[in-house]
DNA sequence: CCGTGTGAAATCGTTCACAGCC
DNA sequence: GGCTGTGAACGATTTCACACGG
């Protein structure tokens, strides 16, 4: 008894690094990679030879989470994707909400890669008459004053800000006023959330700052 | 003597953690902020109030790089910024190429962000005939049989890849190859390169599952 | 008196190295 | 024989706490 389907978890998810748990991403893709590629067994050397990481990272890091390999053989790839999406909690849809239908937002409209992931971005919000009450890439255009009803209505959990820097914490606050627990901002500021509100920021500036500054002494990839 | 403009770098810039390279990025998109909003000083707690780290950890950050406080006042904002550029590198115009000109490529050749931090994509390429031969956003689209050229000509450091994930690894070579010496990577993919490019890879689909993660183990704000 | 800069301590994350199992 | 899972050692980063200077 108690060995059911999951696999227990030895350790308090909330206690994990977050860079673990960006890795855990990583794996991911490259398994996926790799099932396309017909392979089915992945040894945690090889995945983290394919990363840039080394095999004692690769097995500390699933270890978190459960015993998902087998010793002597490795990890069957099409088992540890699963795993890992359970993890993430991919293995369902989510259900996003869009605010800014410029230059990025329309990008991120029309991104494939969200899909193919399990993200689905149900609604977006833009200030400009022009765009509003139709689609683009399928997807409905509101004006802000519908934000809170139609998040609320839709139950969305996932806000993703593409406005401009300077609205981008009134619409934060909007979007958590109206329920939403997870905010993806591409907005160049920082943005003051409550803390039940998860948060990542992306600010594409910035990365392209970081690749400068390793750049400019010369200390190789990442 | 030896008390000229430059301050003394403690230590070796690649000895320098990641972490408090990126945080450099972000103390500095606040700086800048709070320069717009007329403040000439800062503490290390006020800026590490307004991102959500320690005042220790701001005065640490900036300790690995030189002396830029003064005690019982703070930092003044733009001598901070100024030198925050510098070590950043961000006070020279960099000039990038980029790669694929679909619906993330176009949004990237119109994002304003990098223009303000001194990047400037000076040449897009893409494989659709329909695309070359033009200009958007007055950045002229070559075909990618010109990749090699023009970035030699031009000398481009920088490059930036928005193509289709199948794609990446040769574009990357063959940038590398031209002579780039940093890419930003935006396809779901994992490049190989030599030891002396730098890499940063920003995929959108890995860092919303970041957030899904974290609102699914509710972790607060990152 | 306030806030920086920094040794020293504490914490956190990674790597080593090997027992255990297939 | 090969590879996982994991205590223990190590190294890196963060936090503490206080001496020093404006």
């Amino acid at each position: 008894m108690n060995v059911g389907k999951r696999k227990p978890a030895p350790v308090d998810p909330a206690s994990v690094p977050k860079a673990v748990v960006s890795r855990l991403s990583l794996y991911l893709r490259e398994l996926q990679q790799l099932l396309r590629g017909g392979q089915t067994t992945v040894s945690s050397s090889q995945l983290g030879r394919l990363l840039g990481f080394t095999d004692a990272q690769v097995r500390r890091d699933l270890a978190y989470f459960g015993h998902f390999g087998q010793r002597g053989v490795g990890y069957r790839c099409d088992e540890l994707v699963r795993a890992i999406r359970g993890i993430l909690g991919t293995d369902r849809e989510w259900t996003v909400a869009m605010v800014g239908v410029g230059n990025l937002g329309r990008a991120l409209l029309g991104y494939r890669g969200f899909n193919a992931q399990g993200f689905r971005i149900v609604a977006a919000f833009d200030a400009d008459p022009g765009k509003v009450n139709r689609t683009i890439e399928g997807i409905p255009i509101f004006p802000p004053d519908h934000l809170g009803q139609v998040i609320r209505e839709q139950a969305i959990p996932i806000g993703l800000i593409a406005s401009p820097a300077a609205a981008a914490q009134q619409v934060a606050d909007q979007m958590v006023e109206a329920g939403v627990v997870g905010i993806l901002n591409f907005a160049p500021v920082t943005l003051a959330l409550p803390g039940h509100v998860s948060l990542v920021g992306v600010d594409l500036a910035t990365e392209l700052e970081q690749l400068c500054f390793s750049v400019a002494n010369r200390a190789g990839p990442r």
